[in-house]
DNA sequence: TGCAAAAAATAGTATTACTATTATTTTCTA
DNA sequence: TAGAAAATAATAGTAATACTATTTTTTGCA
């Protein structure tokens, strides 16, 4: 089955339409290597077009600032986390091993072949760790909100949260341990590689598996 | 007991100690009421000099760039919550009440009578859950890292994680475990306010109490 | 072929994050 | 208490950022 990766993202993210045009398109894909490479706060609309050889006012034809871009960016690798979700949790699969299966994806430890995507996935996955809390940790966060910036990130959260209350129904913070994964998925792997002392991986390597490991035993005992 | 609380803090932090001049007071307590109104984005030294009837160049004399004021601001915090841990934990105390009390200082829910501080903590508090994270969120990191200038949040974690070790010494993840405790006491008050529906906290409001519940659970049931 | 939309080229603005220079005031010391 | 040194204020300036605006050129398609 040979098929690329869409998703119908939120209006608000956008002027025009990335998707619709091949100048888009590449204005997403180098974003995220540029963000990649530089850092959120290095990376400018100035130098992507640079890079891509255009302008900056035809990037500005389809995002109206570089925060919005980085918000539809997340939005995307949400959308995709929960379409690997579905993908590779089979009808019928018993409830904690739906579990141990999303705390693989969002460790980006799962190994499946991988489907044709448009973007880098290993530099999309940095930005998520480095960046993503940067999308909602500004001032106008509760405008942005009510624009459903941040939908496919609570329907992921609420998608883990069902799979927690199936293993124990009466589990009263199901939806704050599906998020505090998520965020304990970055920011463990970011102290790991980068504030080694926080953690307890002495390995000073696999940090994805080491951050899997810690997080199957954190939400398992929590839940029961 | 009366005294004024100082820490002292790690000189590649400033130019020159703000804590030896009137203005360099000035200067720090200023700052985390703007950044406070502001957001770190905001924030801008032309602003906090019009503040305090000063020019920037001054305040460029205490710190080299408002990214070090943040972090002197974090490691004035992180160092007063060791300091609470310390004064609010007599010893001989059961090493699971020592980290109900570590809770309640990192989920500002102590209510012990305030020591008379220089800033305004309330202010400060909010700083922390919002701007904490953009502190070592930079591509800079390990070269600021270097410096020391995370050490008071490295000894916060390593302060915790002996009291989890004394709970139960075989727990091999007493470290992530901390630092997870210090960052989700962050982020989970952060959505209990602006993105709920990533929390189970449906009374919109006393975030502080709810985020208490929710960390003792994960805690302790984690440790046993 | 003709028209509209998209993109490119170009220019411009207010603000940011600094640095530099000089003048004035404060503080410290001999 | 004078004189030096340090701190602060005042002022100016710079390169870069995060945009907006205008005009020209290219392109797609009816």
């Amino acid at each position: 089955m040979e098929f690329l990766l869409k998703f119908k993202l939120n209006q608000h993210l956008y002027v025009k339409d990335p998707e619709s045009s091949d100048i888009g398109k590449t204005i997403v894909k180098n974003a995220i290597d540029l963000i990649y490479e530089l850092g959120f706060e290095q990376f400018t609309f100035k130098k992507l077009s640079a890079k891509i050889h255009t302008t900056e006012a035809t990037i500005y034809r389809y995002f109206i600032s570089k925060h919005r871009l980085l918000i539809y960016i997340l939005n995307w690798y949400w959308s995709y986390l929960e379409f690997l979700s579905e993908m590779l949790i089979p009808s019928g699969t018993a409830s904690c091993d739906k579990l141990k299966i999303i705390i693989t994806i969002i460790t980006h430890c799962q190994k499946e072949e991988r489907q044709p995507i448009d973007y880098n996935l290993d530099h999309l996955h940095s930005i998520v760790i480095s960046e993503s809390s940067k999308s909602y940790l500004v001032k106008e966060v509760d405008t942005i909100n009510k624009e459903m910036a941040f939908t496919p990130l609570k329907s992921l959260c609420r998608r883990i949260s069902i799979i927690i209350l199936e293993i124990n129904p009466l589990y009263p913070y199901a939806r704050s341990l599906a998020s505090t994964l998520l965020e304990t998925a970055h920011d463990q792997q970011f102290f790991s590689e980068h504030l080694p002392s926080l953690t307890n991986n002495t390995s000073h390597q696999q940090h994805k598996k080491y951050v899997l490991n810690y997080l199957n035993q954190l939400a398992f005992s929590a839940i029961k």
